[in-house]
RNA sequence: UGCCCGGUAGCUCAGUGGCAGAGCAGGUGACUGUUAAUCACUUGGUCGUAGGUUCGAUCCCUACCCGGGCAGCCA
């Protein structure tokens, strides 16, 4: 007999003599003459409610059906006598496949998010992690949808990369030389990286742009969606060492159509997740953030604002806010000032643009006509309330001239460029692209507040397990 | 990495320089178309680790470990 998904259970629209359930026991409820087992395949938030009557021959096993348990259930599927629920399913055979015993750690009380990560193999069974990962799942897909239906190629970018410096942060080192002893150079004082397995050093990547460049320079439109990698010691509830990135890169598109394509990638996002995650984003509402549903209706309806760097510090400026870190024409712009923009002053999603040049790196493309000592590049980065930064993107240096001025700025030697210098040798077109984090935006669309709470096993400074 | 807060029962926490506490979970029983069920009884502790101060430290001090928050770095 086929097994039926709690999820299709539920949105039954008649009743049925003969289903099969299979999943784990919430709760279990005890009466005199029955037990209500409510029962979770993880297919959606909700349970099933089965009774198992006691004149049952296999009630007898009820007394095993713990909340943990694993159990199978052969019965009928009927409108419910009790007010809780429209469905439930009267067992007919009752089978528990996998006991729990009283040393299951997950109780039918709410638990604190710092516990549940130390039972990172179980949390996945509670209504939270159960709604967390259904919607990782859910926009996972609607990523590759967006692009999709744009006529974007999915591009696979190295995870294991020779470039070190790609500019976007530490790297992990990846080696198969025997630390203890490694090879010695001819002249004994350093690590010989011709004998490691690539015959170079090769690092985790940090992001795939510079090879997503080459393929926007073939495919006019690609994007990347993988894991990347940053071995910086960050120790904040936005970072995690191992993230997953979107990364699209446009051919023949500048800044404003960078913007536009990051507003309208976020708002499909949400848009899906509403659409398609309706239980699960009410569940968040409810139980952890109140104002959740209203904050991301809101983004969906108004134009993300967008504000120039320069326009920024001035009003930075005349918040008359005293800040930590002091606003001045040429600094970046810290989490207050993010913050500031977002939350209070526009009180909506903002793209900040054309920042100092000095601070941003060496492949976004000069903006022309800049004032001396005032010169700007073509950034951006997309700043949301609640979470800060969620997308970094830039429209690239496309003049062979300007972009090796650029790397004379930032001290890099062309020699470990020269692929990234020929696509402006030959063929170079205007080009634009940015990078969403994942997780982030799932930080965003479910208000959980913790990036280590929205990936499946974080990993983050001191931190690797499972 | 820096600053701040925390670590006491399985979980969430209270507490005191002199016998270790509650709620929940677990166990036993009762009751009930229940639904984070309810009621009664009940098991459960190396008070993070190591030093120090003290007649006596879970409590005060120091170091370390672990967790969290914020900041920097960024997505």
């Amino acid at each position: 007999m086929q097994r039926t998904l709690v999820k299709d259970a539920l949105n039954a629209t008649a009743s049925s003599n003969a289903i099969l359930l299979q999943g784990w026991v919430r709760t279990r409820r005890d009466a005199k003459a029955f037990s209500f087992i409510e029962l979770n395949d993880g297919s959606c938030l909700k349970g099933m409610q089965v009774i198992v009557d006691a004149t049952l021959p296999d009630y007898g096993n009820v007394a095993q059906a713990n909340t943990g348990a694993s159990i199978e259930v052969h019965g009928k599927l009927v409108e419910s006598k009790g007010g809780g629920q429209k469905w439930e399913v009267v067992a007919e055979k009752f089978t528990v496949l996998g006991e729990a015993d009283n040393t299951y750690p997950l109780q039918k009380k709410g638990h604190s998010l710092e516990f549940l990560r130390e039972i990172a193999h179980l949390r996945p069974r509670s209504n939270l992690f159960g709604a967390v990962f259904r919607v990782r799942s859910r926009l996972a897909y609607a990523v590759h949808q967006f692009f999709q239906e744009r006529s974007f190629h999915y591009v696979h970018t190295p995870i294991v990369t020779a470039s070190d410096a790609e500019g976007a942060g530490d790297m992990f080192r990846v080696t198969s030389l025997d630390l203890a002893n490694p090879p010695k150079t001819a002249d004994g004082k350093g690590v010989d990286n011709a004998q490691d397995f690539f015959g170079k050093k090769t690092f985790l990547t940090v992001s795939g742009q510079l090879e997503a460049e080459i393929f926007a320079s073939a495919l006019s439109n690609v994007y990347t969606f993988g894991p990347t990698f940053r071995a910086e010691n960050s120790n904040t509830s936005r970072h995690a060492a191992e993230f997953w990135m979107i990364e699209p890169e446009v051919a023949f598109c500048d800044l404003n159509g960078n913007m536009d394509l990051a507003e309208a990638f976020v708002k499909h996002l949400i848009r899906d997740a509403k659409e398609h995650c309706a239980a699960d984003l009410e569940f968040f509402g409810k139980f952890v953030d109140k104002d959740l549903l209203a904050r991301l209706d809101f983004v969906l309806e108004k134009p993300f604002v967008r504000c120039s760097y320069t326009e920024a510090v001035t009003i930075l400026e005349q918040s008359g806010k005293t800040w930590e870190h002091p606003v001045a024409w040429g600094a970046n712009l810290q989490a207050e000032h993010e913050r500031f923009l977002t939350e209070e002053h526009f009180k909506c999603p903002v793209t900040v643009y054309n920042y100092p040049r000095a601070i941003k790196a060496f492949y976004m493309r000069q903006t022309d006509g800049t004032a001396e000592g005032r010169e700007t590049v073509a950034a951006m980065d997309l700043l949301v309330p609640g979470i800060g930064e969620i997308i970094g993107g830039s429209q690239r240096e496309e003049r062979l001239d300007k972009l090796r001025a650029g790397m004379a700025l930032h001290q890099l030697n062309e020699k470990d460029y020269w692929w990234y210098l020929d696509l402006r040798r030959y063929g170079t077109v205007p080009h634009a692209g940015f990078g969403l984090g994942f997780e982030r935006m799932l930080m965003f669309v479910t208000g959980v507040a913790n990036i280590r709470d929205v990936i499946p096993f974080a990993r983050t400074p001191g931190t690797a397990d499972f």
